[in-house]
DNA sequence: GATTTTTATGCAACATATTGCATAATTCTG
DNA sequence: CAGAATTATGCAATATGTTGCATAAAAATC
């Protein structure tokens, strides 16, 4: 269950709201984790009933706005749950799931979605970069936390990189097979 | 809901038992899917139900094991779900998850476990790699259908590769910090 | 100032995944 | 050939994730 850990680390960087967290996880957060609204409403709900967090007082009474902060028992939580060791995360990825369903039987109109996925990753590594120079201008962090941020957030452009490299290799060389069909069915 | 079409496609290239499709989740097939033994026999179970599998008469009678092949129904679910677009794969990374977190508590314990992941990528890598070795040893597969299984398995070698340089790179420079520490102490 | 959009939270139903356990045939090993 | 390891399948409980819907305050737009 590492999406409380990941909400827990969020919040120590600044208490927030569920909102918050969600469009966080649509920025630099969401290379490396993604939820919906609502799992982080519910895992927020569970995480205050255990007691790991709580909420600001100083809201407004009239709003539905609720910001949570971690609690000692959260910090106790998330320092024991680093210990822990974990593989290597697993993908499960539709796109290579069709492309090898596609091959097994045949036709050739998988490339609109390669494509398509090109340009998706295209502008995720450009949302990555501009994130990278409006944070990390200076090269080298001397600070440990920026420098484990500006890393990890240098794995999410490299692993953007490669698919486009990747995808940008695959296209050319499927329409080229199509092309082959073409000329023999002539 | 793409286990069951990652399954049809694998018993599209061979009909096999629930067990022999699982020991396949662990080598070619478990770069871009995974799945648990346990999923894969109630997936199974869900779509001989269907009818999009049956098993093959031909077994003993005496043994549990059931061979599974697709049927002229599976077939056309396959096909259709092809078609449809999907998301670039999302990410849900622990060791991202400890690394930000450690960053933010502070302490510098992920170090074994950073080194324990870089082993595990060389040796997912070094799999990889024999599979290519042993599969595509000829340079341009003419095949359409070998093509694309090369371009998959080249995909894994990437990500595993560029995993490898990543943490080689951030090792040395996380016990440059330890050891800033240190000094700092004394 | 009425309407639309954005911010903000949540329930309920359903789908999918993980974990621990249980079972039994088959093959390997001493 | 007895015992251990591997092959082979599955139930039940729990945990996690997704989807569709509902609500309402606050801010922006017309």
């Amino acid at each position: 269950m590492s999406l409380a850990h990941v909400l827990l680390t969020s919040l120590l960087e600044k208490p927030s709201t569920g909102f918050d967290l969600a469009r966080r996880f649509d920025r630099s957060m969401g290379f490396f984790w993604n939820a919906t609204h609502q799992q982080i409403y519910r895992e927020l709900n569970g995480m205050l009933k255990k007691g790991w967090i709580s909420t600001l007082e100083e809201q407004a009474a009239n709003s539905r706005k609720k910001t949570y902060q971690v609690e000692q028992l959260g910090r106790i939580q998330l320092a024991s749950w680093i210990e822990q060791q974990s593989e290597p995360a697993q993908l499960r990825d539709d796109l290579m799931v069709r492309l090898r369903a596609e091959a097994q039987l045949g036709g050739n109109n998988i490339l609109p979605e390669l494509e398509r996925h090109l340009k998706l990753h295209k502008e995720k590594l450009s949302l990555y970069q501009t994130i990278h120079e409006k944070d990390f201008k200076n090269n080298e962090p001397t600070n440990r936390v920026l420098f484990i941020h500006k890393m990890i957030l240098e794995l999410g452009i490299i692993k953007e990189i490669e698919w486009i490299r990747w995808l940008e290799q695959m296209i050319p060389q499927l329409k080229k097979f199509e092309q082959t069909n073409e000329i023999g069915e002539k």
